[in-house]
DNA sequence: TTGAAAGCGCTAACAC
DNA sequence: GTGTTAGCGCTTTCAA
């Protein structure tokens, strides 16, 4: 192979003939392990200086076993959630000096056991996880290896890995009361076909919701299917030619709101007149779509930082602790029927039409 | 610190006692790297299997003085062009056994650097970057280096890195001639303050639109500005306030769309009534908006793609060049009132004001 | 065809 | 306080 030469960077070496010192000053003078005198220090950091010298985090990492890399694995960076999600992560390991790789596991826990065995190669000093559904992903291999781990978003529960998440029970059962309060009492549930805790949870939620008011569980409500664009304008179909059909609809992913959209569409259903929506996770598009949308919101910069600040204090080799579940907001806009958020394209049209 | 300690992988060692051979040819086994023979090579793999055995990447790396790691600096994650392109990249790496780490220069030559330095001290294969606006940076200290760059989206031009980019002339060029074409005479243009190539040949696109139809370019038209949501309504605002208003509008940034509507929601005027309206880089906004918006749409993951193959080849010694601009489309949908597109969202009102 | 041994650049004992 | 030195886990001559 004809490979590229990398020019050689100054070592710690040169760093140490220049200033006139030996390479364990050097090191003691930029580690701050041990005293140094300042004479010494101040020579040190003119070299450095001098050489644009920069320790090599390879040889660091390969002699201190550890990296400061951290491994962030979300199911796919491009889903919003996710996107804002790692620029929080990004940004908050960036501002303690770690470097974040970034790994798509597309919900396949044998991508996300590849990813793992890489980053553990790779000697990074912890790993943030969002854990695809379903088991035999082995996902606490690292765990055993003594590499910190900590979930965000979701978690895997009877596994010792904190995880900072928000109330997704509490998230889905303000949706579904508030569809409840407003009268509808037949409320579909779109689910995506990931086995995570998100979803399970949010399910519960909206059955707690139903409880609570008396409102009888229909199993027939609730459509469970792939994540994609299609697949979940089918499900949304199905539900809108039931013979009794529901007034109301709770859509557990981002992903899918696509297809509810087109379903409606395609049938020539008004929302939310003739269908009252609600979606989970607030994203750019809810408020601008027509009509804008009633979401579920997720604190989601506040879990990425959350995250790193909980896996920096394990790299210390302090234990976190998963916190409280964050608190999800309920913001009401048009699509809900609820009256609530300025009807803003509304306005622009009827505008449009007058003129 | 009471760092936490993390349990030692088997090494190359331990396999080479397992199976009988010497570190060299377990080494020479698993790289391919020169002939061993069929039965210690089974052997070889036999204790790998049973070792879990996997190579430490740091100490390759250090060895090697290359990792399989790509550095993929961008302005910023969040933008959902890049949200798309990081995505297309980290597949294509992830296909070849490359991971990708991330850096967000919010478009500043200084965080930039910063960015490449420490890259370069993880000793990354390559690097992908889109970079950022004006002079400083010395982005070229990694080429010099030797350390295979390319350029992706945006170009530095007289740098003697290759890029794959997106015609951005033609890009405008085909927006302004549609507005021109349907008889738009004063065309506003609503730019982001990058000092990029991308704005620049945007820019200089729209003029050339302009000139071929003789239509004479108004500089009052043309609006600069920090693309956040805000500033692009301030600036839309200053347009839609001139005494001659103008008809049309071109957006050069995606960030700038929601100011955009924002302005035009606050005058009460309506779109494409008021002013038609087409945007640069199609976003999944773009087509749920009301009215849908008018895009010019750009090969994202195929830029990504290649970004990727170049940077591959580079590695591998052999020198990429520039490929021709990919082609920019321009997706027509109801901004920009040139009724091709479906109506989609007028549709479903008029039924629910029907009912 | 296989193996021994010298480093890659750095940290951390340990000696001075 | 400062310096010497033995590795970290691997690749890669070079000798056998």
């Amino acid at each position: 192979m004809n490979r590229v030469t990398i020019q050689r960077a100054p070592g710690i070496a040169e760093v140490a003939r220049r200033a006139g010192v030996s390479i364990a000053t050097v090191s003691n003078a930029l580690n701050g392990s041990k005293y140094v005198s300042p004479v010494l220090r101040r020579r040190v950091e003119e070299a450095v200086r001098r050489l644009h010298y920069r320790p090599d985090s390879l040889a660091i990492g390969l002699r201190r076993r550890r990296t400061r890399v951290l491994g962030l694995l979300v199911s796919d960076i491009a889903n919003p959630f996710y996107t804002e999600l790692a620029r929080a992560i990004e940004d908050r390991a960036a501002g303690s000096g770690y470097q974040v790789v970034l790994g798509n596991t597309d919900e396949d826990v044998h991508k996300q056991r590849e990813y793992l065995d890489v980053f553990l190669a790779l000697h990074v000093a912890g790993l943030i996880v969002a854990p695809a559904g379903g088991r035999g992903g082995d996902i606490d291999g690292p765990v055993r290896r003594g590499v910190p781990m900590v979930f965000v978003n979701r978690r895997i529960p009877g596994l010792r890995v904190p995880a900072v998440t928000c109330d997704n029970r509490q998230g889905a059962y303000l949706a579904t009361a508030h569809l409840l309060t407003a009268g509808h009492r037949r409320i579909g549930l779109l689910r995506p076909d990931w086995l995570t805790s998100t979803i399970a949870e949010r399910t519960a939620g909206y059955r707690r919701a139903l409880a609570e008011r008396e409102c009888t569980y229909d199993p027939r409500l609730v459509r469970t299917g792939s994540a994609t664009r299609s697949a979940a304008a089918e499900l949304t179909e199905g539900l809108l030619t039931l013979p009794s059909r529901p007034t109301a609809m709770l859509v557990l992913s981002s992903a899918m709101v696509e297809g509810v959209l087109d379903a409606l569409q395609r049938r020539r259903l008004a929302c939310p007149e003739d269908l009252a929506l609600i979606v989970y996770n607030d994203q750019r598009l809810a408020e601008f779509v027509a009509p804008p949308l009633t979401c579920v919101t997720q604190p989601t910069r506040d879990m990425g930082v959350t995250a790193v600040e909980m896996i920096l204090a394990a790299i210390d080799g302090r234990r976190p602790v998963s916190p409280v579940p964050l608190a999800p907001g309920l913001v009401v806009r048009r699509s809900c029927g609820c009256g609530a958020g300025a009807p803003r394209w509304r306005r622009a049209f009827r505008h449009a039409k007058a003129s």
